[in-house]
DNA sequence: CATGAATGAGGATTCATTCAT
DNA sequence: GATGAATGAATCCTCATTCAT
C-alpha cells in the first residue's frame, strides 16, 4: 500500500488541474495555436508552474494524450479479452467507445484533429508516440475482428479493413455530433451503428 | 475567343506553383506551422512574391481549400446528377471519391486535420468557409442516399446517418492509407468498401 | 498608507525607463521611424520586455503623450485657476510653458511634429487622443484670455484668436531654441514675449 | 527661347502630376508613412514610373518640398525688395503668407509636420535641405524687421526674435484653421495677425 | 517611356522557456 | 513549490527599389 503524503496528494491534484486545462485549450485551439499562457491562465496557475509538472509543451501534450488514451484503450481491452462472443464483444466495444466519446468529447476532438499530422515530419517523440498508439487502438479492434471471423460470425475479409470500417462509422457519427454541438446523446446512436456494420444499408 | 497574353500566362502558372508549394507545406505541417518562409522556399519566389499573389497566409489557405474542393464538388456533382440508378451513383460516388483522394493525397490530409477546428474557434473566415464546404459535400452525398431510400434500394433510415456512415468508411480507409505511405493503390479499396456498405460485415 | 512593494517599485522604475528611452527616440525619429528595436535596446530591455508594460508601439506612444501631457496641463491648471489677476496670470502661463518645454525638450520636439498630422488619417485612438488633449490645452489658455477681456485688461476680440496667438509666439521662440541646439536658457524669453504679446512690436 | 519638344513638354506635365500627387499623400500621412504606390495610385502611373522621373523617395520629396518653398520664397523676395515702407511690406509679408497657406493647404501641413525633427538625425541631404530652407525662409522675413528697426517704426530689439514672432502667430492661426477644417477664408484673418504683431493684445 | 513582377531588408508582435526571489 | 519578469527566436507582413519586356 502506497503511502500517499499530502504534498504528493496536493502534487498530483495540481497536476490534475493543470491536465484538464490543457484538455480544455489544446481542444480549443490544437497543439500549435494553443499557449502555455492560456492554459495556465485556464489552470489558474502561473505560466512557470506549468514546467514544475511537465518537461514542456510537447511533453504536457502527451501526457495528456496517453492518460487518455490508455483510459479508453484499457476499456477497450478489457471489453476485448472478457468471456463472451464476438456479437457482444462487437456490441461493447462500440458502446464504450460512444460512452468515451460522449464523456470526454474536447479530448477527442484533440485526436481527430492532431492526428493526421503524425506520419509526416516524424522524427520528434510526439508524432511517433501518437501513431503509436493508434495503431495499438486499431490493433486491439482488428484482433477482435479476427475472432469474429474465426468463429463464422464475421465474413471472411482482411480484419484490419473491418476494424478500419467500423472505427470509421463510429469516427464520423462521432464527428457530425460535435459539428452540431454534441448535445442530443451520442449513445443512442449504437444501434443504428452496429445494424450498419452488421448487415449494411442495403434493403433486402 | 479569350485573349491570353503571355504575362496572364506566366501569372497564372506562377499562381499554381505558389498553390502547389502551399498544398505541399500545408499537408506537412498544418495552417498554423506552416509558414510563409517554407511555402515560399518551395515554390522557389521570395516570400514577397506570394503577396503579390495571395493576400495573406489565410487567402492562400482558402484559395487552395476553394480549388481543390470545388473540383471534387463538381465531380461528385456529375454523378450525382447522372441518369443512373441509386446503386451505380452509390458506385461513383465511392469510385471518384478514392480517386480524388489517390491522386491528391497531400491535400486531403490538410482537410482532414484541420476540419475538426472549424466549429470551435469559429468567426473568422477560414473556419466559417471551410465548414460550409464540408457541410454542402455531406449534403450532397445525403441526396444521392435520400433517392436511394425512394427508390427501395436503400433501408429507411435517416439518410444523413447512411451519408456519414459511408464518408465515415472512406475516411477511415484513406487515413490508413496514408498512415501506410500512400503506396499501393487506393482504388482498388472500393469494392471492398461497397460490399461493406450495402451488405455489411455479417457472414451470411 | 500605500504598500509597495519591492517588486512594484521596480516595476515602476522599469515603466519609466522604458517610457524615458521612449521619450528620446521618438524624439529622434517620430511615431513611424522609432523602432522598438531602438527603444528597446536605449532602455536596455529586451525588445519582449516592452510588451510586457505596454500593450503596443502605440500604446507606449500614448502612454508617453498622456503622461507628460497631464503633466503641463496640471501645471496649467493651477496657473489659471490660482487667485491673481490676467496680467500674472498670463505671465505665469508663458513663464510655465518655458520651463516645461526646457525641461523635456524632447518630448515637446515629438509634440510639434506629430500633431500636425492629426487631424487627417483620423480614427484610431492615438490621433484622436493627442487632438483632444491639444484642444483642451488651448480651451484653457483661451479660458485666461476670456477673463482679460472681461477685466479690461485686454482687447475685445475672439479670445481664441489670442489664445493662438500667444502659443503660436511661444511655439516659434521655442522651434528656434531647438533648432539651434536648445543650449542658452530659454526662460529668459518669457519676458520678450510677454512684451510682444502686450504691447507688439511697433515702435511708440 | 528655347525650344520645347512634345517629349519634352509631356515629360514636365508627368512630372508635375506626380508632384501634386506625392503632395497630396505625403500631407496625408507625412514622409515615412507615405508609400511610393499610394503616390503612383494617385498619379495613375506605375510605381516604376516614379523612378524615372526621381531618383527616389527622398528626391520625390526634396524636389516637392524645393517647388513649393522656392515659389513663396519668391514671393517674399519680390515684397522684400519691393520699394515701400516697412509698414506695408510686414503687410504683403502677412498677405502673402496666408495667401500662399490657403492656395496650398496640404503642402504646408507637410512643412509643419516634418519639420521639427529636421535638427535631429542629421546627415542624410533630406533634413539638412529643409532646415536649410527654413532658415534663410526666417532670415528673409528678418531683413525685412531690420528695416523696419531702422527705419525707427519697430522696436528694437533683436530682429530675429520679432521674425519669430510674426512667423509665430501665422502659423498658429494656420494650424488652427487647417484642424477646422480649412473652409473658411484665412485671408481675412490678416488684420488680426497685424493689429496684433504691431500692437500687442493689451487694451490701452 | 511605361510597367508588371520580383525581392531584400526590415519591423511589430508572439511565445515557449528560464530564473531570481 | 510558486511566480513575476525577462528574453531569443521566430513569423507575418510591408515597402522602396530594380529589371526584363
Amino acid at each position: 500500500m502506497a503511502i500517499v503524503t499530502r504534498r504528493e496528494r496536493e502534487r498530483r491534484a495540481h497536476r490534475r488541474d493543470i491536465l484538464e486545462a490543457a484538455n480544455k485549450i489544446f481542444a480549443r485551439k490544437g497543439f500549435v495555436s494553443a499557449t502555455m499562457d492560456e492554459i495556465a491562465q485556464e489552470a489558474e496557475f502561473s505560466k512557470a508552474a506549468l514546467y514544475l509538472y511537465f518537461k514542456n509543451k510537447e511533453d504536457l501534450f502527451l501526457s495528456l494524450i496517453h492518460e487518455k488514451f490508455d483510459s479508453l484503450g484499457e476499456k477497450l481491452r478489457e471489453v476485448a479479452s472478457a468471456d463472451a462472443s464476438p456479437d457482444v464483444k462487437i456490441e461493447n466495444l462500440v458502446r464504450v467507445h460512444l460512452e468515451a466519446f460522449e464523456s470526454d468529447k474536447e479530448f477527442f476532438q484533440i485526436i481527430a484533429s492532431e492526428h493526421p499530422r503524425l506520419d509526416v515530419e516524424a522524427g520528434d517523440r510526439l508524432r511517433q508516440d501518437m501513431r503509436e498508439r493508434y495503431v495499438k487502438y486499431i490493433d486491439m479492434i482488428e484482433d477482435v475482428m479476427q475472432e469474429g471471423i474465426e468463429k463464422g460470425v464475421l465474413k471472411d475479409v482482411p480484419p484490419r479493413l473491418l476494424a478500419l470500417a467500423l472505427t470509421g462509422i463510429i469516427h464520423a457519427f462521432t464527428a457530425q455530433w460535435i459539428l452540431i454541438g454534441g448535445e442530443e446523446p451520442l449513445a443512442e446512436k449504437g444501434t443504428f451503428v452496429l445494424e450498419l456494420f452488421f448487415h449494411g444499408a442495403r434493403r433486402k
